[in-house]
DNA sequence: CTTAAGAATTAGAATAATTCCATTTAAGCT
DNA sequence: AGCTTAAATGGAATTATTCTAATTCTTAAG
């Protein structure tokens, strides 16, 4: 029932879960699962339309809610360009994201450490974050 | 006719908008007012409300109008946090945003340039950003 | 100063993404 | 297996924003 997530990654889901108390459904790990797997960034609507294909009867409010879920956990991070539809993703390191305004697509931006270390001074004193966000948006060279 | 809005700032407004070829309004020259008059965020809704008690018949349209005119024209700046509703902000000069969830109050944090090159130097040869942005979230100091 | 032409504003409907709600189903003990 | 509670479901509701068609300005020309 892992559906394409790997062991290994359905007992990291289930530990996860497991350490606030929530239960490992099979639609969580569909979830989870869609979005490991693919290093694309789909939206809620792209994952119901994948997650359809394996749960036919999966609802929109079920998708949202796994989404939420493993997002509180730690497991897979939002991602906000703009106003337009949030997108998940799985890459937990330290990273960015450009968005081409000419293909929508949107590419991972690793953070070097010292880069990343600058960007957290800029934090004034007193002030803890435990979240940051940075996305760029333009054009890529790959589509002219 | 210039409302809360300095003669400087609305000769700045007018020539902005005479470059795109487009006409300077009392609408819009009172939005510009109440951006820049405040160092605060306001949403699309505060701005409505404000406009209102100059120019009582003024329309959420024409807000959400003017906003987007006054964006295009490089005068205000619209910040995301998350999916909140957007903000605008007047401060034009390389600026992150902190916004504590506490208070839900936004802070503007400015860029150093030396901070600001390395973000730049992030993104990969071949790849032109027109807009960087960068906010973070969590607690300021002074709430609690 | 008057007028024509196009731009901007208006009110309200429409849309899109997301959240809420009441009910049903399923997980995880005992 | 049965109980308890969390999670899933379908549909309605909400929220921010955009669209639309009609009206009213702004500006440039006469």
């Amino acid at each position: 029932m892992a559906f394409s997530l790997p062991v290994s990654s359905h007992k990291t889901l289930t530990q996860s879960l497991r350490k606030k108390g929530l239960r490992p459904t099979k639609q969580r790990a569909c979830v989870y699962g869609l979005i490991l797997n693919r290093g694309d960034h789909p939206t809620a609507d792209d994952i119901y339309i994948r997650v359809k294909k394996e749960l036919p009867g999966t609802s929109f409010a079920t998708v949202y809610n796994c989404l939420e879920t493993l997002v509180g956990c730690g497991l897979v991070r939002q991602v906000h360009m703009e106003r337009s539809p949030a997108r998940y993703c799985s890459n937990l390191s330290p990273h960015a994201h450009f968005k081409c305004n000419k293909t929508g697509m949107i590419y991972d931006i690793q953070i070097d450490e010292d880069t990343l270390s600058r960007i957290k001074d800029l934090i004034p004193a007193g002030f803890t974050t435990n979240n940051i966000d940075l996305s760029f948006s333009g054009t890529g060279n790959k589509d002219n």
